[in-house]
Formats: C-alpha cells, structure tokens, sequence
RNA sequence: GCUCCCGUAACUCAGCCUGGAUAGAGUGCUAGCCUUCUAAAAUCUUCUUUGAAGAGAGCUAGAAGUCGCAGGUUCAAAUCCUGCCGGGAGCGCCA
C-alpha cells in the first residue's frame, strides 16, 4: 500500500522514489492517517513555511487520488494520508494466499554460521541456551531468503579445562561412570570439574598436576588419551539430548579442536613471506596492530608452538574451502569481541576478503551474579528446561477437559516450555546482558512465549468450529480489525529490518504486538456466527498465518492447542 | 590506564542505526469488563439475580518518566557530537 502513496508523492514534488521511501513514515495515531510525510525537507527547497507547503501539497494531491487512497489532509507540516481499508483488507488477504508469503527475495550468499561451540568440560548453561536460541534465530532469519545457511559447530575439547575435569575423575571419581551414578553424562563430567575447581582452591598441587596432565595428552600418552576420549564421549552424549530437546538443527559440520589446534602454520608462512607478520628477536611471530588499536599480536610461540588464534585463523580459511562461502558468522559472546577483530583483521590483511561477523551477545547473569561454572552457580539448561516443563504440565492438567495420554502431554508441555525460554531470550537485543530472572522466564502470562502460542491456539480454534463455509462480504471495518490488517501488512517490512540489522528480538517484538492487537481484535469482533464471518475467519487465518511465520523464525513451534 | 557495550516508569525491556506530531510495552499496583443459552421479576427499554456452556492464561481504564548528568549541532534530540558519572566486558607466547 505505501507504494501507492510513493507514487503519488512522486508526481507532486520532485523527490526521488528512494527519499521519499525513507522520509514516509506512519502517524503517532490512527486517526491522523495510515501513513505520513512530514514537509521540513521541502520547506528548504521551496524557502516557503512547511504548514503552506503541507496545505499546498494537498490540494494538489486530492485531484488526482488513486482509488488505494481514500483521502489525505494536512496537520501542521505533516501530510497524512488514509488508504482505503476495504482494498487494504483485500490486498492483506491476498498476500497472505501466496505461497512465498514471508519469503524474501533477496540476495543470495553462501553463509556459514558457526554455534554453539561448547567446551566438554561440562554441561550446558542458561548462557549456551542464549546462544543457541540466537543462532538457530540467525540462521532461519538468513535462510528466509535466497541465502543457503550452513550449520557450523566447534568442540573445544582440548586444553587446560578438559585436564581439569580428568583430574577430578582421578582424585574423586575413579570406576564411576555416570551410569553407575544415575547422573546426565555431560553433568557428570561437570561435576568433576566443579569438584576439581572447589578442591584445587584449597590445594594448590591439583592445578600443577592439570597442567601435567595437559602435557601428557599433547605427548600422546596413551592412558591419558584413553581417559580424555571417555570423558569426550560422555559429554557428547549428554549434550546431544540436550541438543535435541532444544530443537538445534541439524550440524552440517562439526570441527575439533584437537584435530586443528597445531595447525594454521602455512598461513603464518604466507604471512611472513608477504611481509605481514614478522619474527620477534627470539623467534615468535607476531603482527602489528597498532594502527586497529589492536596492538601486537602473538601468533606462534617462540618454542614455534600455535596460540589459540593461529587455530581461528586455520579453522576460518578451511570452513570457506569445505563449502565454498561468500559469509563466515561467528555466534560469540561478547567477551570475545577484541578476539574477533583481531582473527579478521588478520584475515583481511592475509587476502581472505570475506564478510565476516562477529554476532555477539551479552553475558548471562543472575539476580546474585555472574554464572560460574566452576562454582556450579551456573543454571543448567537441563534443569531450566525440565524445571519449566513441569510447570506447563500442572497448566495444561488444569485446563485440560479429558486425559491427555503421556506422550501428548510432554510433547505439548515441552513446546510451551521451549517457547516460554527462547522468547525470553531473544526479546532483547543481542548485545544486551540479560540478568536472567527463572521465575520472570517461567511466567506465562504478559510478555512470554506461551502468550503467543496461546493466541496462535485460540486463533486455531476458532476456525475449527466453523461448520459451513459463509461468503466473504466485507462490510464497514471496524477499528480493530483495520489494526490487525495493518499490522499483518508489516510482516515484511519488519523481517526485512530483523534480517539487515541481524535481530531477532524485531520479530519478537513484533509477534507479540501481532498477539496484542489480536487479541483485541478477537475480544472486539465476535467472528463466529457473526455477518462478517466469512471475511473474519479469513482474517483469524491471516493472523494465524503471520504469528506461525514469524515464530518459525524466532525457532519456536506452535500448538492448535494448548 | 586504554578500548568496546550499556544507562528509558518500582522492576524487566522496546524505540536510538536512518532526528520529526502527546516516549511505548510487560510485570506489579488500583478500578472495571465477558459472550451465548437458561430461569426469576417487570407493560416495554434499562437494570438486578439463578444455573449451564465457551473461542474462557483474554480485554479495558487509571496511577507511575528530569529518556544517567552537563553542554553542543538542528526549525526539531531518547535518537547525532563532546565531556562527565554509574554498570558490564575485554586488553596474555590462556583457551
């Protein structure tokens, strides 16, 4: 519909299509109009007042009003213009019908997205389910075009953390498996870090003996790898139910920094032969960043050992090669934030031109605090999950007018516990910290998840209970209703906007407003039974429709009921 | 010390990129609201009361704000610029 204000506009004065795009905007409220050009910009050009030019502008405007614009009029220096809702109801029903409706049309890079990268020294955390649910996030909002979105995954499954977790299996639960101790796998093997961080607090031998341990993997030392490999596996395990619980797509590729942490050596040979690195008086490599303000870099050890950046390097060239990529997105917190500019700054000044991101978000806290694993104050992503799961399921019992049988009520319990969670999640801007509030995330009423699969559930049923199908006349429209039409029409703009500035929390944000605003409809409007039904019910199904889109791609499934 | 991010209602946040009409939500607080059928009373309308059902986690209104502070740019600043204050993160031949 804006296009036809775009148009109109375009004839009367003499700005330019993409101007005006930007300079339209929609009136504080309904009744000023749909949409709005303010005449500030013109007033210069003309050296008249903006109110003249606004009067002005239209009276020229009204001579020559296409049939999609019912009527304009002038408020002070704002032109405000009313679109005609019976051909705005229309249009809105039939985008909706299309089949690539949602779909955008744009651009078409192969873009590898890389999360969530875990350490298997333990379980995961509320602050990895902000990671996944962002990523999953990112890559549907990227996908929803004619972009191709490869799944990437790092295992951090070397280093110091690991030999920690080894040494607390020695001292403290040697022939234990988790089996044997009925524990989660992945939890198991925490635990041994938790013990191992507590004890080694009071001890300072522990943390010589994990640093030990870590040379006696490097060396290949057959019991150590033995044990290494055993603790891995269980962690794979435990964290793929997890994984899956949480709805994580599937891996294209996962990549293990055991298998890549000495490599990256050829770039650093390129580097210093095209004069980019250079040798340190005992033999390091390292490179000058002191123009990014990023200072001196160490890239190989003076022993010629690799440092963790020499890996990224590797790892990041080698994921463009395995599938061909124009895009290599990171999904980071923000404690890394020097760290990737510093891996792309190399990059760019190696000759590897690509667009790389850093999508990073802030750290996870709770009311008393950081998180910290070490210190088991971290809240498990499976206890979060379970703990919710069990509160959707006394919900569902107590509106529930029959049994559900078992299965059912996991299934649906789940999805709204999944829902309640990566809502919270992803509500706020990515760079923002969250101080995560369990039972705030728990809440199913207001500003949550399951609020949204309500209204997707109530749409649902309505169209149901319809028992033959009625004409579809549209008569007057209400208030209401012209809202709900107006907003369904700004699906687009608003994915369009998610996907440019890579945010998820627009569409959050706007799936609840979609909610909000029908559920006054629905509230307003008695469908069912009504004159109106046969274009209400297209309405409710249009809204359906657009909530069901625009969850997909904040990862969350719906229910026809709750 | 240096760099980056953040500061909007009691709390949690949106809006800031791309300046524009009275700064929006949610939670909490306060006051209200259903719809259909049914039974009672009434000349009719309004109002009141009984029971059942649902599309029944919903809706409406109210109170609550020096948009961290101080300058600057502009016809116009929550939005852009500078400084300060407060919070977080980063600044290893750690990963």
């Amino acid at each position: 519909m804006k296009k036809f204000i775009i148009k109109l506009l375009a004839k009367e004065t003499n700005l330019k299509t993409k101007e005006l795009e930007n300079l339209i905007e929609i009136p504080p409220s309904d009744n000023l109009g749909d949409y709005a050009i303010p005449c500030f910009i013109l007033s210069k050009k003309l050296k008249k007042s903006p109110i003249i030019i606004a009067e002005e502008l239209v009276k020229k405007l009204r001579k020559s009003l296409p049939k999609e614009v019912s009527n304009t009029d002038f408020k002070g220096p704002y032109v405000n213009f009313f679109i005609d809702k019976k051909i705005l109801a229309e249009n809105v029903l039939e985008k909706v019908k299309q089949k690539n409706f949602g779909k955008l049309n744009i651009d078409k890079k192969k873009i590898g997205i890389e999360y969530p990268s875990p350490n298997t020294n333990k379980a995961l955390h509320v602050g990895h389910l902000r990671n996944m649910a962002i990523g999953e996030s990112i890559c549907k909002i990227m996908d929803n075009t004619r972009n191709k979105v490869i799944h990437l995954n790092l295992f951090n499954d070397r280093g110091i953390l690991i030999s920690k977790s080894m040494i607390g299996y020695e001292k403290f639960a040697e022939g234990k498996t988790p089996e044997s101790e009925n524990i989660k796998e992945d939890k198991f093997v925490g635990d041994l870090y938790i013990k191992f961080s507590k004890a080694s607090s009071k001890n300072e031998k522990l943390e010589k003996l994990a640093q030990e341990k870590l040379k006696l993997w490097e060396k290949g030392d057959k019991k150590t790898i033995a044990l290494w490999k055993k603790l891995n596996s269980w962690t794979y395990s435990g964290m793929q139910k997890t994984f899956d619980k949480f709805g994580l797509s599937k891996i294209d590729k996962n990549y293990y920094e055991s298998e890549i942490y000495k490599k990256g050596k050829e770039l650093i040979k390129t580097g210093l032969k095209n004069k980019v690195f250079y040798n340190k008086e005992d033999g390091a490599v390292a490179i000058n960043l002191e123009k990014e303000k990023l200072g001196e870099k160490i890239l190989l050890r003076s022993d010629g050992t690799s440092v963790y950046i020499t890996q990224d390097l590797y790892l990041a060239e080698q994921k463009i090669k395995d599938f061909n990529l124009d895009s290599s997105y990171y999904i980071v917190g923000c404690d890394q934030e020097y760290h990737f500019k510093v891996l792309f700054s190399i990059l760019e000044k190696l000759g590897l031109k690509k667009d790389w991101k850093h999508l990073s978000y802030g750290m996870v806290s709770l009311p008393e605090g950081k998180m910290k694993s070490r210190e088991g104050t971290a809240i498990s992503a499976d206890d979060l999950i379970t703990e919710t799961q069990e509160i959707a399921k006394k919900g569902i019992e107590s509106r529930a007018t029959e049994k559900l049988n078992k299965k059912e009520l996991e299934d649906r319990s789940l999805k709204i516990a999944l829902s309640a969670i990566k809502y919270s999640l992803l509500k706020v801007d990515i760079r923002r910290g969250i101080i995560f509030n369990p039972n705030e995330a728990l809440a199913f009423e207001g500003d949550t998840g399951p609020y949204l699969l309500y209204s997707y559930a109530r749409a649902s049923s309505i169209l149901k209970k319809v028992k033959n199908k009625k004409t579809i006349k549209i008569l007057d429209l209400k208030d209401t209703e012209i809202k709900l039409l107006k907003k369904i029409n700004s699906f687009e703009d608003t994915i369009t906007k998610a996907y440019e500035n890579l945010a998820p929390n627009l569409i959050a944000n706007y799936a609840f407003e979609l909610s909000q605003i029908f559920n006054e409809f629905y509230h307003d409007c008695p469908v069912l039974g009504s004159i109106e039904e046969g274009f209400r019910l297209k309405l409710v199904n249009a809204f359906r429709i657009t909530l069901k889109k625009s969850l997909d791609l904040l990862g969350i499934d719906v229910l026809e009921e709750m």
